[in-house]
Order: C-alpha cells, then structure tokens, then sequence
DNA sequence: AAATGCTTGACAAAACCAGGACAGATTAAC
DNA sequence: GTTAATCTGTCCTGGTTTTGTCAAGCATTT
C-alpha cells in the first residue's frame, strides 16, 4: 500500500530536505539534537548531517506532540512507538476540545473496512456507494478520524496506485470529485454556526484542487468557526475583501499543486502586506512545502494535522479575547 | 500526452532552448556538467552542446529535486529513474480532510422570495445562509424549479452584476462554490439510486466550471438515472473507459468556457468516433453553442433545458426497451 | 560588427556547522 | 500574586563548503 521501492531505510537525506519534511526549522532540527540528542544523524565525509526516514518520522512525530502541547525536553527521547501512541492520544483529545459532535474512537478494523468499502465502490466507479460509504464512517469514527485515518491514506493510496498505472484517472476523478462533494457539503451545510469567529477560505488560482482547503474548512467549523469558503479562483484581492467585510480573524490557504509556481510566492507576500498584522495566515496542502521559504517570511502557520488546526483556532479565541 | 511527432528521443536542443523549458540558467547547466558531469550532451560540429530529451527531463527533475531541498552536489549523478522516485517523495508531503451531518426543516415560500434570501446571503458572503436557502427551495419548490426557474438565472443575475462592477468577483465565488456543492451532494448523495440506467457526466478538461454537468447529473438522477460523474477533469479515454465499465447507456458533456478550444472539437469527434453508436451523447451548458457544427457532426443532442433532457432520457429508455 | 556559445577562472551569495546568547513564555518557588 | 528559574524557538558570530553567477578571451554564426 505504501510505497517505499527505493532504498528504504538507508536513505539519506540533507537538513533542508528534512526540514520540508518535518515543517521545522533548520535551526530547531540543530537546537534539538544539541540539547536533547533526539537523534544524532549520520555526516557525510564533510561533515554534513544526513538523515533516514525514520529519522524523519520521529521528527515529524515530534512536531506534532509539541504542537500538540508536549515539551520537547520531556519527550525527546522516547522512541518511535511510543511517540505514536503519544501523538494518536493527544491529537483525538485536542480534536474533542469544543463542539460536541458525534466522536467515538475507533478500532482499527472499523476504519480498514471503510477504507475497502470506499476502494470497492470507486472501483466500480460508483459515486453514491463511495459517498454512502463516506457518510457512514464520519458517522461512526468522527470527523477526526474520518480526515485523519480514513481520507488521508485513501488519498495518497488512489493516487500512489494511480501513478503505477493499477488505477484508471476516471478512478481518481470519480473519488476526488465525491470527496469534494462530501467535505463541501460537510462544510456548508446546515446546522447553521452563526459565530463570531470566521475564517476565510481560499485555493489560490491556478490551483487544481480544492481538498486541502475544503478539509481545513470543515475542521474549522466542527470547532464552531464559520468558514467563508471562496472556492479555488480566489485572488488576493478577492480573499482580503472577504476577510474585509466578515472581519474575518484568519485566512486558510490551501496549496496542493506539485510546486514550481513563481506567482504564487508573489501572491502570498502581497497577502500578508495588504493584511492587518493582527490578522493569522494558515497554509496547508501537499505542495505547501515546496513554498516553505515564503511561508515563513509572511508568518504563516503551516497546518498539517487537525490537531495543529485545533490548536491555532484557540490561540487565535485567546488572542482576540485579550485584544478586546 | 506525448506530441513528439517528429524527432522522438534523437532530437537535439540548443542549450537556450533547454534552459528555457527546464528553467535553469545556461550558466548553471554547463556549471553543473563541468563540475558533476550530470550529462554530456552531444556535441555539433561547431562544438555546440546538443541535447536530447531525456537530457531534458533529468534536468527538470534535478531542478524539482534542489528546490525539494537537495543539494545538487548530492543528486547529480543519480539515473533518471531513482531521480523520479525522489521527486515523487520529497514533493508530497501533507494532507487531506473532513465532518459531520444533515438536517431538516421545513419552510414555505415562493422562487423569488427565495432568490432575495439567496441574494441577501452571497452579498453577506455566507456560504452556509446560502446553502440553507437552496435547501429549503429544493424542499419547497422541488428540483425542476430550483434548477430552471431559481438557479440559472440566479447565476446569470450574479455573472452580469460582476461583469458591471456591482459584485466582486468574491461574490461570484462564493455563490458558484455552494451551488456546486449543494448540487453536488444532491447528484450523490443517499438515497442511493440503483438503476439499469446510467449515464456518465463531465465537464471536458480544460472547462472552468462544472455547474452545468452537475445541474444535469442532478436533474438525471431525478428522473431515476444513476449518474457516474467524473468532475471537470474527464479526458476523452477516461469517458470512455467509464461508460465501457459501467455500461451506461449516455454520455454527458457540460461545456461553459467561452468559446475557442480547437481541441474540444476534435476531443468530442473521437469520443463519437470510439464509442458505440447506440450510446447517446448529450451536451450542455452555455459555451456548447459554439460547437454547434460539431455537435451537430457527432450527432449529439444539445440539451438546453430539463423538459429537454427528460424527453431525451424518456427515448433512450424506448429503445433500450426495444433492443432488448 | 553584433550576437551567441565555449572554456576557464574567479567571486560572492547561500548553506552548513558549532557554539553562544537572547527574549518570550511557562513553570516553580516564595 | 509576585518573583525567580527554566524551557525553547530564534538569532548571531565566525569559520568552512557548496553553488549560482559573472567576466575575459577565443571561436563561430548571422
């Protein structure tokens, strides 16, 4: 299912490539390994850190506990399998924090038959089935889980067996068009969440697809923001005149395009500079990566995980609580 | 995908055309031929570097790759092969979605009160109010007048307050994003309609919109079809492949960009052409006017309203009757 | 003659490293 | 409730290596 033909565990990898990978800073990845040893990397003959993968996955398991609240002294230096129960905990209470919607942990398996039910029902290219599928699991596993174990690998497994030809693009069309159909739906349909707080919601133009953005948006209004979706032909213009209007506290971009758009970096500084400093900028999707630099220039928050989510809407409640 | 008709895998570029299709300088290209030796292009007689096209694509690759983070010193001699497997891995890096549930209420009321609550709700920039007013005129009204007599020329009201400055183009993105995710859910979600009529919709690639496939994959499933609906991104195999599959008895096109694709025209002959010809081909929308010549060519049904579609859905059901 | 390409050499910006320092926030102590 | 200690991300210094760019001199083409 994954998909690691080359050299798996072996692999080496740079800092800058790490720090991509891992969304943290060069400087942190060093600072850690100064202080706490989490890891101590191979050099290459010069002297240069060179990283495994599963270097990298500990690294990224150790963001998201901190982001999720943890302090790196503590948790430094427990191992792999420990991190993850860690990280699967804190994230699943950091998703319940408000609006009590319909959450109930899920066993393994439940989501394992989902994931075949939705793979069965694109297979035979039938858009209701997956959608009834779909529907299904939020019911049972919870918003959360749903995002996070279900679509998230159902995603990358459709386009990984994509790529090596075993799926048809009709395949892929068919379960991103009613994904998207599920999560828009999920987003904007009732109950109606008349609150105070609101996020703009944009894929820029030139984008090809919308999910990362949609499965922000209905993650934010699972905490009871109200989400202004402007779909994916967004230009900066039209995002601040939204974020203008609604008051908006924060804007979601979402970037999933493989990389090499020049505009676009252009396009973000202009956001940050037409904004008010107090507004929050929150970057998320498969190609944000790739824009890292600029992301960190404007001060934006890279969201990867629901929980980084959770945990930024709140500071932004407690912030605006302040200000007032 | 390939159109190399000519020279295939034995032409020979300049290095200003390589540096212009890979966008590397041609300082660095030849820098990073003297230093790693990455490739050694071909030389002419004037000793002028030559380069072929997998020159050219390790090139592209090496350019993703450094800006993934790698350092170049690291990658350059890797073959074509594991530089792809690299690429495909550092570029893709995070994330996907989603939420929670439905509900109902029941309201009276007739179209054009509902076009003001609509108006009111976009002009608000809310997604949600909006949704919320389509869902009690489908209730109230039914899906044949919410889609003929509310939504087009709700749309078309929006599209000319734009073009005219009254509205922003946010306006206008808010309004096409929840139409198409109300309709969307409407064409997939439950009730699940089993049917031994199927039809396959989508919006050729390279359309901007997909609101007219949708609003007749919506009107279809109504009439009791079961729609396959491939979203916007539906190339001429994969409609095929999908109507093979499911043995659908019509094919469905929505075409709303403006006007000028010489290769729409030539996609929608080869559709006619690898088709059966007892499959039906309905096309839609407002930009199918421009093709009326081939439209008419392929024998295609150019379905402007539903009492249209339903008289054509209607005929295929008779013939499939006789066939059998 | 102007423009482009080639080679070689040089240079400056950027990235990397180690170590230290600092400021803001949190925690612990009083 | 205030103060002191600690934690932690970021920045700075100073030295090394990598890497993009530029320039000079010569050759070829237009």
């Amino acid at each position: 299912m994954a998909a690691n033909q080359t050299n798996a565990n072996k692999s080496e990898h740079p800092i800058q490539v790490v720090a991509k990978r891992t969304g943290l800073s060069t400087d942190v990845i060093r600072a850690w390994e100064r202080r706490y040893k989490t890891i101590t990397p191979q050099r290459a003959s010069n002297s240069r850190r060179l990283y495994s993968d599963t270097d990298v996955e500990k690294l990224i398991l150790l963001r998201r506990a901190t982001s999720a609240g943890r302090r790196i002294g503590d948790i430094a230096n427990l191992s792999i399998q420990k991190l993850r129960n860690l990280v699967a905990t804190d994230e699943s209470a950091a998703a319940q924090l408000p609006i009590a919607t319909i959450q109930q942990r899920p066993s393994t398996g439940s989501v394992m038959e989902y994931f075949d039910d939705c793979m069965d029902a694109v297979l035979r290219l039938h858009n209701q089935d997956f959608y009834h599928s779909l529907s299904e699991a939020s019911r049972t596993l919870g918003i959360n889980f749903l995002l996070e174990d279900l679509l998230r690998p159902l995603i990358s497994y459709i386009q990984d067996e994509c790529r090596r030809g075993a799926l048809r693009d009709a395949h892929y069309a068919i379960a991103i068009y009613t994904i998207r159909s599920f999560l828009s739906g999920l987003a904007t349909s009732e109950p109606i969440t008349e609150s105070e707080y609101k996020l703009v919601c944009a894929s820029p133009a030139g984008q090809v697809s919308d999910i990362a953005a949609l499965r922000l948006a209905v993650a934010a209004k699972s905490n009871g923001w109200q989400a202004i979706f402007l779909g994916m032909y967004g230009s900066v213009d039209e995002i601040i005149f939204s974020q203008e209007q609604s008051k908006a506290q924060l804007i979601a971009i979402g970037i999933t395009r493989p990389a090499d758009d020049p505009l676009l970096a252009n396009q973000l500084r202009r956001l940050r500079k037409q904004l008010d400093d107090e507004i929050e900028i929150a970057v998320t999707g498969s190609g944000a990566a790739a824009y890292f630099d600029v992301l960190q220039e404007i001060q934006s928050n890279y969201i990867q995980t629901i929980s980084e989510l959770t945990l930024l809407l709140e500071r932004i409640k407690q912030q605006s609580r302040i200000r007032q």
